[in-house]
DNA sequence: CTGTTAGCGCCTTCAA
DNA sequence: TTGAAGGCGCTAACAG
């Protein structure tokens, strides 16, 4: 049986609102009262009920977080370690909800648990149909997006443009000419991060005037099919000397089916991936580091006040800027290590290392 | 603002119990008096604070998971994913509760948030002191322990044991005979797990009479620590033939430093990891799986009937055998992929793939 | 089948 | 500094 301050304050002597303020710190209650108070509760160990007092304050003490995917995968994981690591500074508790497939989608969507039940809900690295977004506003429930163009709504973001050019850059710097991107299909999502890599990937490859062609993008039927990037790699005319992958997780299956068949990393092609992932740095890849926690962190920084000042409404008046949606977008890193280098001259799809120009193939 | 039953009634032109009762499909409402209901509640885009009925029914609908380490590592992240997929079917909710550091320890243990705020509380992969076991008594909820040893209440847990002789006999019967077992040192929280793998282990090769000494444990800093791992491994006076490590994840970082000085597995060394890591596969690890998911999915197949039972003490007599807390093991399963083959009979250390014989050292 | 009457356990006025 | 009264939004027990 747990007990109710009805216990607690039969047990001191005081009355109920006694215990209520005593336990909360109000500072409304003289210290001899509050040492008994607590004494008492602690006799009985007792704690508050949430539920009650969500009830009588309207404010739950909980944020939402809405998942794609599964929940072990290093991004939504690093994610939710970001978060917790903000929330627990404010006492509040994190609920987790999770779509990792259609079913999960429709029951989310159809019963909407997230509302009433949680102060603020994040909702990351999802790709949303404006249908889903539009559902979520009527939520009437502060939102914070990540990684997600969603405008008029704070929302966090990495940089995945200037992210992808500066890990192009790298590689044109290099001396490669000839560099490929690798994206993967089905990543449920990650859509719009990942459309934005190669746009980066693009935009760097243009402004050195680097050639270019839609050959160039390889794609993978998902992150673990390095062999069939690998195959197309393998079938093109000319070599490309490097190789931009889109996720740190499909660039190691990549590097893996390289060497399976000899290929060495970076002698005979260059790999750079994107994120950081845990995995990295043990097989040392070469990467632009997305600093995932930090993502994490600033999204529950946005969401926290939003939360209180949705109960507390007085409280919004105290931002400079009453009602302007923040927009943040943290940098990525460029981090190297042992997969990106100078291109090789000899062999295969031959690169001048100082010029874009190319004559004659091996094949 | 939401709007409560109340206008929902009003709207709808009947008493508030009976959009309670419509709403929860209770019924007991004919059926058109309940479209009306559910009409209005559309309308009003009306959703039931759960809040407000979790303190009239005194269930909150939610299962809390205290974790151990960071949410992004794998273990936790699939556990979680096991025991969402599970309490998505019952309706219940996700609430997290990680014990990462000193600090959030203390925190956790002090104020015991998960009391009164989830129906039960799974407890994951833990390294508990006896203090901190007996405060989770204390809180008065049914408890579902992963991977630990706590006697006298429910628990999931794998097969430590037998999955590492499992391991240990498939490499003996590929003719290894020295073989040493990779230990990590501070794996914050996974212990028991650990102990109980080496024991495995000693076990196995003990069984097959095949000698073993304390010099065949190596123990790694860190579950990156491949590098200090490999030195350790090349400063043996003769050489094992097979490395059985703790996990994958040290497993893999063990295999990157191989390669890196030109080791090869199998050729001049096997590596047998255990989990199943999800990165293993792609660099083609043998392991012993253990299946996380399944892990997780039985801890909430525990924990759910044990969370209503609690607040509905009636449904208790339904179960036949009443009050016998239930222990699961789930079994793992050998996966060979290409990092384990017999034992090259030249070079370095030699062994003798049919004898436990050994003579003149190469060194 | 529907409505009425009491709480669930806490917090927030308002008084003392 | 303390207490008494009322209500947060919903559900349950009991009538009709």
């Amino acid at each position: 049986m747990s007990s109710s301050m009805h216990d607690v304050a039969e047990r001191a002597g005081v009355s109920i609102t006694t215990v209520s303020r005593a336990l909360r710190q109000s500072g409304l209650v003289s210290p001899q009262t509050t040492a008994r108070v607590l004494a008492a509760a602690q006799e009985l160990s007792f704690s508050v009920s949430r539920t009650a007092s969500s009830l009588a304050t309207g404010r739950t003490g909980r944020i939402g977080v809405l998942v794609s995917g599964h929940l072990g995968a290093w991004f939504n994981g690093s994610i939710l370690d970001g978060i917790y690591a903000h929330l627990r500074d404010s006492e509040l508790e994190l609920l987790i909800y999770r779509i990792n497939d259609h079913d999960e989608r429709e029951r989310f969507f159809a019963t909407l648990p997230a509302r009433r039940n949680a102060e603020a809900l994040i909702v990351a690295s999802f790709a949303l149909t404006s249908d889903e977004q539009q559902r979520l506003q009527d939520l009437s429930m502060p939102l914070v997006y990540l990684n997600q163009p969603v405008t008029g709504a704070p929302s966090v973001s990495i940089d995945d443009v200037a992210g992808a050019r500066t890990g192009a850059r790298h590689l044109l710097h290099l001396g490669h000419r000839r560099i490929a991107f690798v994206q993967a299909a089905d990543q449920t999502g990650f859509v719009y991060s990942a459309a934005r890599r190669v746009q980066g990937y693009t935009a760097e490859l243009d402004a050195a005037g680097v050639q270019r062609s839609e050959q160039l993008i390889l794609s993978a039927r998902s992150v673990t099919d390095g062999e069939g990037v690998l195959a197309q790699y393998l079938s093109q005319p000319e070599l490309p000397t490097a190789l931009m992958v889109e996720s740190d997780e499909l660039a190691l299956s990549v590097m893996a089916a390289c060497w399976r068949v000899g290929l060495r990393t970076p002698g005979d092609v260059s790999v750079l991936g994107f994120d950081d992932h845990a995995m990295a740095e043990t097989f040392g890849l070469s990467t632009v580091a997305q600093p995932v926690d930090v993502l994490g962190r600033e999204a529950a920084a946005l969401a926290v006040p939003l939360a209180a000042g949705w109960a507390d409404p007085e409280q919004r008046s105290s931002s400079p800027e009453p009602d302007l949606p923040t927009t943040l977008t943290v940098p990525t890193r460029l981090v190297l290590r042992d997969t990106t280098g100078r291109p090789r001259r000899r062999s295969a799809g031959r690169t001048g290392s100082d010029a874009a120009t190319s004559g004659a193939r091996t094949s």
